[in-house]
RNA sequence: CGGGGCGUGGCUCAGCUUGGUAGAGCGUUGCGUUCGGGACGCAAAGGUCGGAGGUUCAAAUCCUCUCGCCCCGACCA
């Protein structure tokens, strides 16, 4: 390929709206071109990149005997009520949806359960045709609230997800480490540093699921891992050792206190010296939102912890947590927001604790009344015992679950994730197989997504430095780029086009640089693209004699021209360890 | 949706406070000189100042509305 016939446009400065590494190089090199917020057109070498990425991910996943298919974009808005999710989507606001011209309503594909459920249950009525794994990779498209971070989160982007249907337990748990063994084959390949953690259902729903997670300073998801067990998870679904507290001692007369003011945990340190946070229980409401209605709930945590609203929807099978209003807080408490607690709490607001603070004697807590809180609160003596569950948000420091070895903390960038759903499409459809034992029997499905673009976008979040990308191998647009500096000089046109061709015919993915720009801007223009190796001919193509770009570290070596291609392979097989 | 900010040649931005002939750098085109770190000279093209309405003799500038985009919080591959 000759980048003079390949449509290339790079940027001299940083586009105004790109914050992270990954979209500032991605947009400055010329591989995205923004069309709306969250919409991008891919460029000539992107494209080529994400390509590549989804051959990777199509031979491991066809070495597992997926089969891939192509699903539509439109779907019909029946096909989602099957599943009761459109109004749940339609309500999120995350659906791009429109109508036909006789009016019914579509939807642009967020996500395809519901068709793959669909088509397999159509095409597969017997436990004797199971297992089956159908995948597609596929534009999808979400009303993203907040699209941002180029590729990272846009509202239409490329994804691969994948399907699996058993008819038992056994035969999930099968396909989910066959999916599982090639997920870690898929970003091993591609030269990315990734971390698998448990992670919460989320939306989607089911039971077991994995991140796979890149690990990035700019990553959304915050990970809690531990080097030495290997335990790693989404905060959202991390536990940890219970951090230890103050005992409280046998348990003392309720005292009740003025505190004008003293409203958060901190100032409630202060103004009570020998009672630390440890000893206090903290007392939050919520708004809750489900299917049918809203309710407002109080949820107590120990005064040093926190509480984690992933785990707190999951314990009370809300759909959506948030924090209640102030004059929500002032009708259900009858007290100023900061006053809130168990004592005296109406009987009609629930009231869920963390299992931290189980059996915990003489708490410090509000008692909802406005400048007041209560000394010696003894749960179930002075108040109702409430639902104990795990609320707690584990934080870095805190000790594995298991050893004990303190937990550490990293963001990352969820690349890919893998779910055990059961049968909660299959049911809610109505798709059925016949069993062996001759009933009807909803098919055990698994779903498993990769983001396909938002992967090499990731790739170049680990992978770039000043000057620009630094592409792994792998999926990198050409292994190789072969560049003369001096249009006017024919030796080096000569001899460029011929290590071209020697390149070319030793399978060396490689690219012809014959644009005619000023040797500076090409060096530039290189290290901004990021091929991972470059091979320059300049003043000592009479010699026969170039250079040799690493593009990762940008070491330069002065090479003949005989060796150029031996050079070459050993450089892009040192690249793909 | 709440809070903040920005819309001026292809890109990055100045001009707006204090109304009075639309600017710079980069990029693009042509010619010439260069040819190892985004070269230089000369010439040139290119803008409904996001849009609509209003105030005014006069609006990029002031007011109202609207659309788009970006950033901070709740969703997710």
């Amino acid at each position: 390929m000759r980048l003079s016939q390949i449509l290339i446009q790079t940027l001299r400065e940083d586009p105004a709206d790109a914050e992270i590494p990954s979209h500032r190089l991605l947009a400055r090199a010329g591989f995205i071109v923004k069309t709306a917020a969250g919409v991008y057109t891919y460029a000539p070498l992107m494209w080529r990149v994400v390509k590549k990425f989804a051959q990777i991910v199509r031979e491991e996943l066809d070495r597992e005997g997926a089969n891939e298919v192509m699903l539509p974009i439109i779907q019909p808005r029946e096909l989602w009520e099957s599943s009761g999710r459109w109004e749940r989507y339609v309500t999120d606001g995350i659906m791009f949806t429109l109508k036909d011209r006789k009016g019914s309503d579509m939807c642009l594909g967020p996500t395809h359960e519901e068709v793959m459920t669909d088509f397999v249950s159509a095409q597969v009525n017997s436990y004797k045709q199971m297992p089956v794994n159908c995948y597609q990779i596929q534009d999808k498209f979400r009303d993203e609230i907040r699209p941002r971070f180029g590729l990272m989160r846009g509202r239409e982007f490329i994804m691969m997800d994948a399907y699996s249907f058993d008819a038992d337990k056994q035969g999930l748990d099968v396909a989910y480490q066959k999916m599982r063994d090639a997920y870690c084959r898929i970003f091993d390949r591609c030269g990315v540093d990734y971390t698998v953690v448990q992670a919460d259902s989320g939306a989607i729903g089911g039971a077991g699921s994995e991140e796979f997670m890149v690990i990035a300073d700019s990553g959304e998801d915050a990970i809690l891992f531990c080097r030495e067990s290997g335990y790693a998870a989404n905060v959202e679904k991390a536990s940890s050792r219970l951090p230890s507290a103050p005992d409280g001692g046998e348990p003392q007369p309720l005292e009740k206190h003025e505190t004008p003011d003293v409203k958060t945990v901190a100032q409630l340190e202060a103004f009570f010296p020998e009672w630390v946070a440890g000893r206090m229980a903290k007392t939050v409401i919520y708004k809750a939102t489900f299917a049918e209605e809203e309710k407002i709930i109080a949820v107590m945590q120990r005064g040093d912890l926190e509480i984690n609203e992933v785990k707190l929807v999951n314990a009370i099978d809300a759909l959506n947590v948030e924090l209640a209003s102030d004059e929500d807080i002032e009708k259900a408490t009858g007290a100023e927001t900061g006053f809130a607690g168990p004592v005296g709490l109406s009987e009609d607001i629930t009231l869920l604790a963390d299992k931290s603070l189980k059996g915990r004697a003489n708490l410090l807590t509000g008692c909802n009344e406005t400048g007041f809180h209560c000394l010696n609160v003894n749960l179930g003596r002075d108040a109702r015992e409430p639902d104990y569950h795990d609320l707690r948000l584990a934080r870095a420091g805190e000790g594995d679950p298991e050893t004990g070895a303190p937990l550490q903390e990293a963001r990352g960038v969820e690349v890919g994730h893998i779910f055990k759903l059961g049968t909660k499409y299959s049911e809610a459809m109505g798709a059925t197989f016949m069993a062996q034992n001759g009933k009807p029997t909803p098919f055990m499905m698994g779903c498993y997504g990769i983001g396909v673009s938002r992967t090499p976008a990731a790739a170049v979040e680990q992978h770039h430095d000043e000057k620009g990308i630094v592409w792994p191998v792998p999926i990198a647009p050409f292994e190789c780029v072969v560049a003369f500096l001096d249009k006017k000089r024919k030796e080096q046109v000569e001899l460029a086009e011929q290590l071209y061709e020697d390149l070319r015919a030793a399978g060396v993915e490689v690219c012809l640089d014959d644009r005619q720009m000023s040797p500076g801007a090409k060096f530039k223009d290189h290290e901004l693209i990021g091929l991972p190796i470059q091979v320059f001919v300049g003043r000592n193509a009479a010699d026969g004699k170039v250079e040799l770009l690493i593009r990762k570290g940008l070491q330069k070596t002065d090479c003949s021209a005989e060796e150029v291609v031996a050079k070459v392979c050993d450089a892009l097989a040192a690249g793909r360890q």
